[in-house]
DNA sequence: ATTTTTTACTTTTGTTTTGAAAGCAAAAAT
DNA sequence: ATTTTTGCTTTCAAAACAAAAGTAAAAAAT
């Protein structure tokens, strides 16, 4: 498995986690599919953050190469990549929502639409996470 | 407040943390403070992750600078400054277990350390959490 | 059927960030 | 008084990021 330390710094998993997704889009980008519904190329394109497309070109690449997401291409629209999150992806939520939480109580007050989800289901988190999971999947199932 | 779009991609709380914490070394220096007790220069530059001194310069500047850590000269030592996790610094414990936990649940698992120290109180993260601070708190305050 | 628009990119070029190595000054130890 | 330690800074090379333009295939409009 020497590969890996092409990848890992070194032993730590927090260390190693943030090798992952330790970068100035990665998250942001999961955070737009899971809490944003965004799902294509465009659509990720026309966020407030307006990632460079050369940037997300890359990000999307390297998230499907570790399956933090999957890319498919439906029958009924071949121009339109569709990017949905995995579980191994969806599996982050309790990350972004401890992020938006520091950054609601040390940084700045969330905005309105964020504010109202977090505070749904305020007292459980567990709750909460898997409120935001289950929401997720209902939206993309539907496609 | 213009001087904030300088910082922040924009509004939203999860992207304004990343702004913050998202780079390959601001977390790891804050989990080495809180997991593994380094508190001085030359203690963060021998660790594992052998991060390099202008980085290391660097981020320290920046992190005092945002208040998430103090940088302290003792009377007794003029040589070492002393660094410590501020309240807002600390209030990054959550983001940090769940990195690990996703880690350890989708990357590698953990090493031993931080496994046994995850187990203690396995069942109630919020505990988890408290029990970490607590243990920062007592061991840099008998300083 | 042909032209236009849309989508998902790639390419190019320039800037910023990061990293490796060496150097340095003040404090502490010998 | 000399050496070592600590906490940096400086220099220069490499990698990541960003802005802008370009492209090819699919879809929509004419």
């Amino acid at each position: 498995m020497k590969f890996l330390s092409k990848i890992f710094r070194c032993d730590c998993p927090v260390t190693s986690a943030i090798d992952i997704v330790g970068d100035k889009w990665t998250i942001v980008i999961i955070k737009q599919m899971l809490l944003e519904h965004k799902k294509t190329f465009k659509q990720f394109s026309e966020s407030e953050e307006a990632i460079a497309p050369n940037i997300l070109s890359d990000r999307l690449k390297k998230l499907v190469k570790i399956k933090l997401i999957d890319k498919v291409k439906y029958a009924d629209n071949k121009k339109e990549n569709i990017y949905s999150l995995t579980e191994k992806g969806l599996s982050l939520t309790p990350v972004i929502i401890e992020l938006a939480l520091w950054s609601h109580e040390n940084i700045k007050p969330v905005n309105k639409n964020i504010y109202d989800l977090l505070n749904t289901q305020s007292k459980d988190k567990y709750k909460l996470h898997q409120m935001i999971i289950t929401s997720y999947k209902a939206k993309t199932t539907t496609l």
